[in-house]
DNA sequence: CACGTAGATGACGTTCACGTAATGCAAACG
DNA sequence: CGTTTGCATTACGTGAACGTCATCTACGTG
């Protein structure tokens, strides 16, 4: 089990999808499992990258952003001149996530204000009943 | 132009998207533009809701969980039993939200290692093309 | 009044991200 | 040794979110 390597079914269940997903993200290049005969077998890379996988989807990115954003993490046997332009990819892409923290922030901070408002709104309808008893 | 009705195209010129989406939306019973006859005119309502949509997406909610939490920012007319279960539900997405924000500023973090870790490995190549010259 | 323009209404097409059989193969088990 | 179990491949199906096209209508304009 920690052998580095698991099998597909080990894979769904830690990751909660299914071997048809799995598959697919070989199909799409998002993930390389070796094979032992036909089996594909995961590895420690493929589990760290089908973190970010999820992680993407969750934000919204598509299979073909996050695969892009993947080679980001990958970055280690690259040629020095592709390097260069991998940072300027990857510094882009942070200022987007970035951008779409403070966003966030402004959403969370909106519905709190709702929130606030509603609380407002029953108060004076409790008083409302309570005026009426 | 200001008289807080728009036209379709003014909404798609001011929001960037097209007819066949305000439409679509219309039918998903996200956005309720009133009708002119047979023209549909869009309101402040509907513009406001229309940025939360257009949010929404960016943040990867699909339409179905966008329209209900737009139910949420439209609690002003909900009787007072509702509203109860109503605000717990705005509670749980509001919780959502800030482990979105958790999850998004850990994914900042580690993109900054990886920059910084690649910046190191840059800096660490010119030496040796220093040594060698 | 002919005509262009803006918008409406179906209805069918498309892309993405898988789901769902149908079929095959190879090791494991009773 | 037959069968179940686990995984493989191939191929067709599906729901979401629109795009695209054909056709229709109402309105202003020369």
């Amino acid at each position: 089990m920690t052998e580095d390597l698991m099998t597909i079914r080990e894979m769904c269940e830690a990751y909660d999808v299914t071997p048809r997903t799995l598959r697919f993200y070989e199909a799409k290049e998002l993930l390389f499992p070796i094979r032992e005969g036909q089996k594909r077998l995961f590895t420690k890379r493929d589990r760290a990258r089908l973190k970010l996988i999820l992680r993407g989807k969750r934000f919204g990115f598509s299979l073909e952003e996050i695969r892009q954003l993947l080679d980001l993490y990958h970055v280690g046997d690259q040629q020095m001149t592709q390097m260069t332009r991998t940072f300027e990819i990857a510094r882009e892409r942070l200022a987007d996530m970035e951008a779409r923290r403070e966003e966030l922030t402004q959403a969370i901070d909106d519905l709190k204000e709702q929130l606030r408002w509603g609380e407002k709104v029953i108060a004076s309808m409790k008083n409302e009943n309570k005026a009426a008893e």
